[in-house]
DNA sequence: TTTATATGAATGAACAATCATTCATATAAA
DNA sequence: TTTATATGAATGATTGTTCATTCATATAAA
C-alpha cells in the first residue's frame, strides 16, 4: 500500500521528477535520475508511483492544484472584470517567472500528455481556463463587455497569448520585457485592441 | 550518400513520419512503424537520414516552408493591416483544419524539439511569427495601429492565441465554432478589444 | 531492563523487453 | 561488370520495473 500524499518522500520525489522533466522532457528522462536527484533508491519511486506515467500524473495534479488556488486567492478580491483579467495576466506571468521548471512541465508535458494519456483528462487545467471564461461572462452580463464574445474562444485565446509569451521566457534564458510590462500589453490588447 | 529532396522515397517517409509522429508523438514511434507506413524496409530509412532526429528536423523544415509560403501568399496581396491580421487568422486555422498531422507536429514536437535539440533553430517558425511582428510595425507606420504596442509581444500574443484555438481543435475531435467565426473573434479581440 | 520477534520501508542488482541502428546480402540500374 | 539502391534479420545498448534481501524501529516476551 502506497502511503502517498502525507510522506515526505513522496513530495520530494514529485519535486525532483519536476526538475528532471522539466529539463530533459518526460521520454528522455531516467527513473534512476530522477530517484538521485530525490535521493533515494530507485526501487522507492515504485514505493509511492505506479509507473512513470504515474509520477507525470501526480505532479500535475499537486502543481496545478496550487497554481489555481494561488490564482483563485488574487482575481477573487476584484470586482471590476476588466481588473481582473489584468490580475490574471500578471499572476501567470508572475508564476512562470518564479517557477519555471512548472512553467516547461504545463507547457510542453501538458500537450503531450493527451496523447500517451488518452484516458486522463486534466481537470484542473480546465478549471484553469474557466476562470478567464467566467470573467469574460460576469464582464458581459454587467455589460462592460461586448455581448456578442464568445467566452469559449476568448478564454483560449487569452491562456494561448500568456502561454505563449510565457514559453518564449522559458527557452530564451534572458527575457527582453519585464513581467509588468507584458502582462499590461497583452491584457491591454484584449481590453482595447491595438486600433488607433 | 544521401539522394534526398529529389527522390519519390524521402517524400514517402516524411509523409509517413509525419502521420506517424502527429498520432503518437516522436519519442514512442518507432522507425519500424514509419517504414511500414512508407512502405520500405526499416534500413531503407537510414539511406534518406541519418537518424531519428534527422527525419523529424526534415520533416520541419519541408512542413513549415509549405506552410510559410502559403501564408506569404495570402497576406502579401493585401494592404491594410488590419485586413491582413484577420487573412492570417483566417488563413492559419484552415491550415489546422486541412492538415491535422501537421497542426500536432507544429504543437507537440516543436515545443519538445528545443530539449533534445538544442542546437536547432527552427528558423521557419521564427520567420512565421515575424509576419504577424511586421504586420503590427506597418500598421504602427501607418498609423492605423497604436504606436505603445510592442511588436515582439504583440506577435506572440496573436499566434499564442491562434495556437491555442487550433490545439483545442486537434484535441476534440468535434469543432464547436466553425472556423470564420473563430478567426474572426481572435483578429476581433486583438483589433478592437473586447470592452463594449 | 534486556532479549526476541515482527514489520514494512528502503535498497539496488538483475531482469526482460524495447528499439534505433548496422550490415551482409540481394536486386536493379548503368 | 560495376555501381547504386534496397532489404530485414541481427545487434547491442538502453532502461522501466521487479524482487530477494537488508535494516531500523516497534512490539512482545522473559
Amino acid at each position: 500500500m502506497r502511503k502517498r500524499k502525507n510522506s515526505e518522500k513522496y513530495h520530494r520525489i514529485i519535486k525532483a521528477a519536476t526538475k528532471v522533466f522539466a529539463k530533459k522532457g518526460f521520454y528522455p528522462a531516467k527513473i534512476s535520475e530522477i530517484a538521485k536527484e530525490a535521493q533515494v533508491a530507485d526501487g522507492t519511486i515504485y514505493i509511492y508511483f505506479e509507473s512513470k506515467d504515474d509520477i507525470l500524473i501526480s505532479l500535475f495534479e499537486e502543481q496545478m492544484k496550487t497554481v489555481l488556488e494561488n490564482m483563485v486567492a488574487q482575481i477573487s478580491k476584484l470586482k471590476d472584470p476588466a481588473e481582473k483579467l489584468e490580475k490574471f495576466a500578471l499572476t501567470h506571468l508572475q508564476l512562470i517567472e518564479q517557477n519555471k521548471d512548472i512553467a516547461e512541465i504545463i507547457q510542453v508535458e501538458l500537450r503531450q500528455s493527451s496523447k500517451f494519456m488518452k484516458e486522463y483528462k486534466n481537470e484542473q487545467f480546465i478549471q484553469y481556463l474557466d476562470l478567464i471564461g467566467d470573467i469574460v461572462k460576469e464582464g458581459q452580463k454587467k455589460g462592460v463587455f461586448k455581448k456578442d464574445i464568445m467566452p469559449g474562444v476568448a478564454k483560449r485565446a487569452f491562456f494561448g497569448a500568456l502561454d505563449e509569451m510565457s514559453r518564449f521566457w522559458v527557452l530564451s534564458s534572458r527575457k527582453r520585457y519585464d513581467i509588468e510590462t507584458a502582462a499590461k500589453q497583452i491584457s491591454g490588447y484584449f481590453l482595447k485592441g491595438i486600433t488607433a
